[in-house]
RNA sequence: CGGGGUGUAGCGCAGCCUGGUAGCGCGUCUGCUUCGGGAGCAGAAGGCCGGAGGUUCGAAUCCUCUCACCCCGACCA
């Protein structure tokens, strides 16, 4: 192609709103132009790229026996409340919705599960049409509390969307493999460093999940990983080992209480208490599990120096999401101050959690739930009843892995993919079922799996750029090479410029020729904001020594000086090599 | 949803406090010169100052309402 055919919107000056790298570089090079928040025009260069990606997509789901569909963005209301789903995404407010003329509600995409269950349960008859495995690449709609960060987080954007339906969870478990693998060799043949990590379902559900991340500073999710071992997680998610209090084992001691005047906090208590130290405390976290139609006031009981997970907590509570009491509220409910609430004493109404940090440990410090009072060894079963325990706890970096006992390091990372185990969730809440061995209607058994497409390209960005712009992995650049005459006047270097465009394109490159008429420093500056990152420069060096100058960006920017005549061959090989992204040898 | 901020030419901004009919840089168009790191000179086009109402002889500027956009927050006893 030539660049004079193609719609180039370069700018020199950065957006005002753009924050991150990759927001500002694809604004300035045209990639996207908003429209209103969260809202974007994909211009041609983007557009080329998610095409690319696409591809890639599309073969390697094509591998593991995927079947491309196209379901409907439109979904009705009543479909979703077969799933239960309505309420939970109408609570969170994630679903953008619209009606028809007869009144009609309809979501609008964020997911497709409700019809692809409901599309399975129609056609699929017998266990003999299993596994069925069908994906889409399509528009989906959240709407975004606060949309941001360029095409990172927005209201409307491409996903690629798969279902797998199987007989069993042998066959989920067999697909769900399958599409991990799919998923690695998608991101590896992407050019981008990538990495799988366990992950809370969250609204989508089911039993087992894994997120994938592009390694980025940026990146809005904080995984941490075991030191050379294979364990890693979202913060979220993420378990480890603490070292176990001081006060286990401990010969229980007779229950006291001690006037603690306006001391609230743990940093306080250790202040007031020097012989006293955070992992010999217990704080009671107060907040509500919010349900659908109902609210559930919990208590959290948790040692003093460590902190609540609000994710673990709310799989715990099974709740759609955890609200921390007000202070208003704790007065009300544990009739103290906050700053004192505590195990022993505490109202019925509260549902109490531990956290295995608390397993085992002998005369603590707590609030007592009384104002300015807090009680000290207490032992929990004998002073107040023994509570459940679960990890509600938030592993922090530095702690020993829970696989090895490596030390736990952070990375950043921008989510581009999530692979589920459904299993029944949707299945059986829909009544989709199909004939078994045994003839009798049996669930599907589901997962899901999905990339965003769109945020893949965003996340390139962000993982490979320089200050000149963007450096486009060459398996998803819009282009893999440009051909830049500096001098189109000049009918020298025209005519060689058009002779390697020819040639590059006879040889299967996906070439785009520079034929600008601009200042030399000018076009150069373009071709590496866009990403351009093999470049092949037409110069002054043709008339001098008949040479033409070819860069690779990739690799750090090396140029070199070739002969006109050696320069297809080394631009094709550098391509070929470039094509294969991140794939390991062989 | 709470707090703060901003809407003026395609992009980035000044002007507003102290009302007098709109300006700068970049970009765009024309011509000439230039031609390897965002060229120079000359000329030109382009904005009912987000919208509605009000005050005033007169409003980008003051007042009211509204819409949009941006940032921060929505937190642990």
């Amino acid at each position: 192609m030539r660049a004079t055919q193609l719609h180039i919107v370069t700018y020199r000056n950065d957006p005002a709103d753009a924050e991150i790298t990759s927001h500002r570089l694809m604004a300035r090079a045209g990639y996207i132009h908003k429209i209103s928040a969260g809202l974007y025009v994909y211009g041609p260069l983007l557009w080329r790229t998610l095409g690319k990606i696409k591809a890639i997509v599309r073969e390697e789901l094509s591998r593991v026996g995927g079947q491309e569909v196209q379901l409907p963005i439109m979904q009705d209301q009543a479909l979703w409340e077969r799933s239960g789903r309505w309420e939970v995404y109408q609570a969170s407010r994630t679903m953008l919705t619209t009606t028809d003329r007869r009144a009609t509600t309809f979501g609008l995409a964020p997911t497709a599960e409700e019809v692809v269950t409901d599309y399975a349960d129609a056609t699929v008859k017998s266990y003999k049409q299993l596994p069925l495995s069908l994906y889409q690449i399509h528009t989906k709609f959240r709407d975004e509390i606060r949309p941001r960060f360029g095409l990172m987080r927005v209201k409307e954007f491409i996903m690629k969307d798969a279902y797998s339906f199987d007989i069993d969870e042998a066959g989920l478990d067999a697909s769900y493999e399958a599409y991990r693998k799919a998923y690695v060799r998608i991101f590896q043949r992407c050019g981008l460093e990538a990495f799988g990590v366990d992950a809370d379902p969250g609204d989508i559900g089911g039993s087992g999940s894994m997120e994938f991340m592009v390694a980025a500073d940026a990146g809005e999710d904080a995984i941490l990983i075991e030191e050379g071992g294979d364990y890693a997680a979202n913060v979220e998610k993420a378990s480890s080992r603490i070292e176990p209090s001081p006060s286990q084992g401990e010969a229980p001691r007779p229950m006291r209480r001690e006037s603690t005047p306006n001391i609230r906090t743990v940093a306080q208590l250790e202040g007031f208490f020097p012989e006293i130290s955070a992992d010999r405390m217990v704080k009671t976290v107060l907040c509500r599990a919010v349900h659908i139609d109902r609210e559930v006031p919990w208590a959290v009981l948790i040692r003093g120096d460590q902190d609540v997970n609000e994710v673990k907590l709310r799989n715990h509570t099974g709740g759609l999401s955890i609200e921390m009491l007000t202070d208003a509220d704790i007065v009300k409910l544990t009739g103290a101050q906050p700053g004192f609430a505590g195990p022993v004493d505490l109202p019925e109404a509260f549902s109490v959690v531990a956290d295995e940090s608390v397993r085992g440990m002998a005369n603590v410090l707590c609030g007592a739930n009384e104002t300015d009072v807090h009680l000290l060894d207490v032992n929990l079963g004998r002073d107040c009843p023994m509570p459940e325990f679960a990890d509600v706890r938030t592993a922090r970096v530095g702690e020993a892995g829970p696989r090895t006992g490596a030390p736990l390091v952070e990375r950043r990372g921008i989510e581009v993919g999530h692979i589920f185990k459904l299993g029944t969730k949707y299945s059986a809440a829909m009544g989709a079922s199909f004939a078994g061995p045994n003839g009798k209607p049996t669930p599907f058994v589901m997962g899901c799996y999905g990339i965003g497409v769109s945020r893949v390209a965003a996340a390139a960005v962000e993982q490979q750029s320089d200050d000149r712009g963007i450096v486009w992995p060459i398996p998803i650049a819009p282009f893999e090479v440009v051909v830049a005459p500096l001098k189109v006047q000049d009918d020298a270097q025209r005519g060689a410029a058009e002779g390697l465009y020819t040639e590059l394109a006879a040889a299967g490159v996906d070439v785009l020729l520079d034929d600008r008429k601009m200042g030399a420093g000018a076009k150069m500056k373009d071709c590496e904001l866009m990403g351009f990152s093999i470049m092949v420069v037409v110069g002054r060096g043709l008339a001098a020594s008949g040479t033409v100058e070819v860069r690779n960006r990739t690799t750090g920017d090396e140029k070199v000086e070739l002969p006109l005549a050696d320069v297809v061959t080394s631009v094709v090989e550098m391509v070929h090599a470039g094509r294969r992204g991140l794939l390991p040898k062989g």
